[in-house]
DNA sequence: TTGTAGGCGTTATCAG
DNA sequence: CTGATAACGCCTACAA
């Protein structure tokens, strides 16, 4: 049998001072001496009493909830290493400021509605994952009012604050590292086309092949998964071009399945081919050979993002934050070139 | 701007009712003529309203939100690939009926706290995940009379409705197709000591081991993690004692990782050892070998959960409910033993 | 510095 | 069948 909750009338009574007042002591608002304030909390404490979300969110006409709406398959996620850190991530700072965080994974079709109900129903404001080319939400929540963080630069900055990171740095220094090797035939699997970090990436590697004097053309259209990280090495060798000696894979995921691939394709890794990925997932330095890749640090970016909505919603000024940049971490799969340097 | 939104009072003087009238009307409760009823929902959709969750909260003392408390590391989330499509799931089933998932993140002193902050805030019921034995969440949650639902038949039932899958027989096969390939000294690397479904993997293990007239003691003790598979990989292979011939992993993501370290060891797969995984992630398919493991279905689960929460909540009487079972997939990562059977 | 009195949007309890 | 009216817990003018 649960005690009936303590209400801030409760408290007052114990304390024998108002409501009024309790509420003000609760809330660090002026108009209560010190001392009150003091014996308040105590009392509250003792109390075990927690604000009614409810009741301040009729007051307020806000809630205490911040929205994640993933555009997704649900079945992609569990191959998602970021998307569960960066949860945890964003809960972890919102649980310390008394909000929650309500996820909402939605397809194509259902994401504009989403967001319209999650605004009329009161969340405070949006964390927006996944940017596409063009994306379309900053312009809703703007006219829905509500606000939001993006986790990338969005394209058209649309207004909206960003956590940054430069992951364009990574993928040059990946690059870099392979020419240093001695590989001049250096393939790009990429991502799903139209996301940012896709492009990003992209456009990262392009500029480094031909900052080094290398033909940069060697792009093929992966998508993240596993499948399509192999389907995209299969095709890199099947084109009767010359075969590329390295490939800079977009994430880790394809990079371990593209190694699988070249496997039974009959080339070896880093003897034939050298291979670099992307996040460093738990198993990365478990592939055979270990995986060489960049960093990822998706519990960080969650933290300041909601560090950053915070701010927003509460109405503070901000600027865009910039997360330290993301480390290149050498290991077998990458070597020289088979014709040798 | 934002335009104000309409509430109940508002389709009131619009219909030229009262606001209870309203109430009733668009709560699909008798006290109102079907006439009535229909121009006030006419008027609700042409003026858009949408219920206030706060208010209905505040009054019904009961919120849409369901909470799950994740007793983890927010490091180690990256490589579960249940965690995800778990969320997923149960938000899909939740968002069906106008709720939320609301999620939190603790570590072990704070979990305990988070349960009882949750249910004064106002959470309608919880999802329990990660069962331990002796867990004693369902004793804290009936004396704070809130509806939970277990995943995984708790060791305790507690009184706790529940949604159940009997991996054991998932793992008895794993061992029958390991025998009849002729392999007789096989070990278990189990996941971490103390939950529910690593003592029911490592029972199932041994009993049908047992069955086979087999050495039912070669158990290792793993922790679900990469890190934790690799360790007790080798171990199994630096005791003196005979070397097992074939290991059945208690997840995927150890087994990959023992692949590695048999790589490492000089021992082949399937050629020296047979290996089978738990879970089949997406990269169980491109290891090389091919891991032979046994399907999971975390969205299955977490439909299933909401599903049986909502009927709770709701005051429904409930059944447990049992998932269909796991299946083994057999691929590359078995074979007979060295010896030959 | 403190207390009193609304009101937030909804539901529930009563009279009519 | 309908319509006032009082909660629900909290916040915030305003008055003391």
């Amino acid at each position: 049998m649960a005690a009936k909750r303590p209400t801030i009338r409760d408290i007052a009574s114990a304390v024998g001072v108002s409501s009024a007042a309790v509420s003000y002591a609760l809330n660090d608002r002026p108009g209560v001496s010190e001392e009150t304030r003091r014996r308040v909390r105590q009392a509250a404490t003792d109390l075990g009493w927690v604000p009614n979300r409810a009741a301040r969110a009729l007051v307020s006409q806000q809630s205490s909830l911040v929205g994640l709406v993933l555009r997704r398959r649900p079945e992609t996620l569990a191959a998602d290493p970021f998307f569960a850190p960066l949860l945890a991530g964003i809960e972890q700072v919102l649980a310390g400021h008394g909000r929650s965080l309500v996820l909402r994974v939605v397809d194509d079709e259902a994401e504009r509605d989403a967001y319209h109900e999650m605004v009329k129903a009161g969340i405070a404001g949006f964390v927006l994952t996944d940017l596409r080319v063009d994306d379309p939400r900053g312009s809703w929540l703007r006219d829905l009012a509500s606000p939001a963080v993006a986790l990338g630069r969005p394209d058209q900055a649309a207004g909206l604050p960003a956590v940054e990171l430069d992951d364009r740095a990574a993928i040059a220094d990946s690059v870099d590292h392979l020419v240093a090797l001695g590989h001049a035939r250096i393939a790009h699997v990429t991502g799903i086309p139209g996301m940012v970090h896709t492009d990003s990436r992209i456009e990262a590697f392009r500029s480094a092949m031909t900052r080094c004097g290398l033909d940069p053309g060697l792009v093929e259209v992966g998508d993240f998964t596993a499948d399509g990280g192999a389907g995209a090495t299969k095709r890199l060798f099947s084109t009767g071009r010359p075969e590329p000696t390295a490939i800079v894979y977009a994430n880790d995921l394809m990079a371990m399945a593209g190694l699988a691939a070249l496997d039974r394709m009959g080339r070896s890794v880093p003897g034939d081919v050298s291979i670099t990925g992307f996040d460093d997932v738990p198993l990365a330095a478990y592939a055979s050979p270990p995986l060489t890749t960049v960093t990822s640090d998706a519990l960080g970016w969650g933290r300041a993002a909601a560090r950053l909505l915070l701010e927003i919603v509460d109405g503070d000024d901000v600027t865009d934050l910039t997360l330290p940049p993301s480390r290149l971490v050498l290991r077998g799969s990458t070597g020289p070139p088979p014709d040798g340097p």
